[in-house]
DNA sequence: AAGTCAATAAATATCGATATTTTATGATCT
DNA sequence: AGATCATAAAATATCGATATTTATTGACTT
């Protein structure tokens, strides 16, 4: 019978909070690659119980961000310049294909949706909230595919790849790039409804990152 | 200071085995697709703890094979048609990759751990261990694509398709198709070491695996 | 002094109990 | 009778404590 008046923090479950914590956690490298991950540490950290932390660390397990030691907990997933290659190579062939679907069934409410997302990214270019705006419009530009799978393996691999720009630049640091033309390029060919050429925009712009960030991580 | 002569059981977690048990259930069908997964029951299905429930269930999620709903506990994937055509198009693009690049790849020892599991599928036709060779034959073609992210995707696209499987047929009911010959095609090209027709006889393979399936599950 | 092994410390995995939340039930009011 | 709300039942989520397992330390042997 307590008062509960505190309308924050409602509507969530611990393993929840956790799991977004440690996740933003491991993303920034603020809990840096191949580090282990105790399970008293976390709970102190977080401030809640084990059983939150345990099950939020297995579902990172899902998304590759830490595995899991069978008997003797877990870590974060070490970090590695084969990985960065991995990534961007699956990213490469899985977010074309979406697109390429994504614009096949392009209908007039996704072309809305679009241009949102990529004003809204150009407005907040250079905040902290940049990032969030930035996932959006990627998400947004393969959201019409109709396939819930590669979207989920997209934002996946999407996430997996922050990690490699925060631990080549420490943050937000963009590179020198036009990156600004390159989104441009990708939002006209979709809004075009030209399928080709948004693929080669967007694998431009990942060969293009790739680069970037293969030669920041020389020392992986 | 117990004896615990016991070989059995030793070298593994209790997790572990709930993972293993509850994967198995919802692969065949044992626990439906749907199937609201209450804890207390599964606990008593398997004879332990909570906590190594709710854990295998978190990581289940990953696999996609379980579904969590916040506060209201988890549920066994929904299975659906549309669900199936979208794993088999991530199959066949994700494993003709991967396919290629095994091929590309191509060592002696890597043949030969084929040419040993190609065989063994063959001896095993018609046995309760033919699915397993039959996923050890599947994954021993990607397994030399050097890209653990890649083989990875496709263990869990191959374990889903399982699953559409059994729902079409109740069992290892292996279609009229001359399921051999196309196996044989795919390892022929491979060990010849052509990319190109590897992959068509693998699509192929996929191609029709998928037309038969989809009409067996028509009332889906 | 290096290596092995037992004893200790630390950490993980698991259990049992409790608090919260959701779902089901049934009584009340219009 | 139908809908609404309080109450009871069930199920989930979380905590705290304990048993196992792994890692560490330091004494002892050669």
């Amino acid at each position: 019978m307590n008062l509960m008046d505190d309308t924050s923090g409602r509507e969530t479950s611990a393993t929840r909070t956790a799991y977004l914590s440690l996740r933003e956690m491991i993303l920034t490298g603020a809990l840096p690659a191949g580090k282990k991950l105790k399970i008293e540490e976390l709970r102190n950290l977080l401030d809640t119980g084990a059983s939150p932390v345990r099950e939020a660390l297995s579902l990172l397990t899902s998304d590759m961000l830490v595995e899991r030691i069978d008997q003797r907990g877990f870590r974060a997933s070490p970090a590695s310049l084969a990985n960065f290659d991995e990534i961007l190579k699956l990213r490469s062939v899985l977010e074309d294909m979406a697109l390429r679907q994504s614009i096949q069934l392009a209908t007039a409410d996704w072309e809305e949706r679009l241009v949102l997302s990529h004003h809204r990214m150009k407005r907040l270019a250079d905040t902290d909230t940049f990032e969030e705006a930035h996932k959006t419009f990627h998400m947004t530009l393969i959201s019409n595919a109709n396939s819930p799978m590669l979207e989920r393996y997209c934002s996946q691999l999407y996430d997996l790849n922050i990690r490699y720009r925060y631990l080549a630049a420490g943050g937000a640091n963009y590179q020198r790039r036009d990156i600004t033309a390159e989104h441009d390029d990708i939002f006209d060919a979709a809004v075009r409804r030209d399928g080709d050429a948004a693929s080669v925009a967007l694998l431009s712009h990942y060969r293009l990152t790739g680069e970037y960030l293969t030669t920041q991580l020389a020392d992986l």
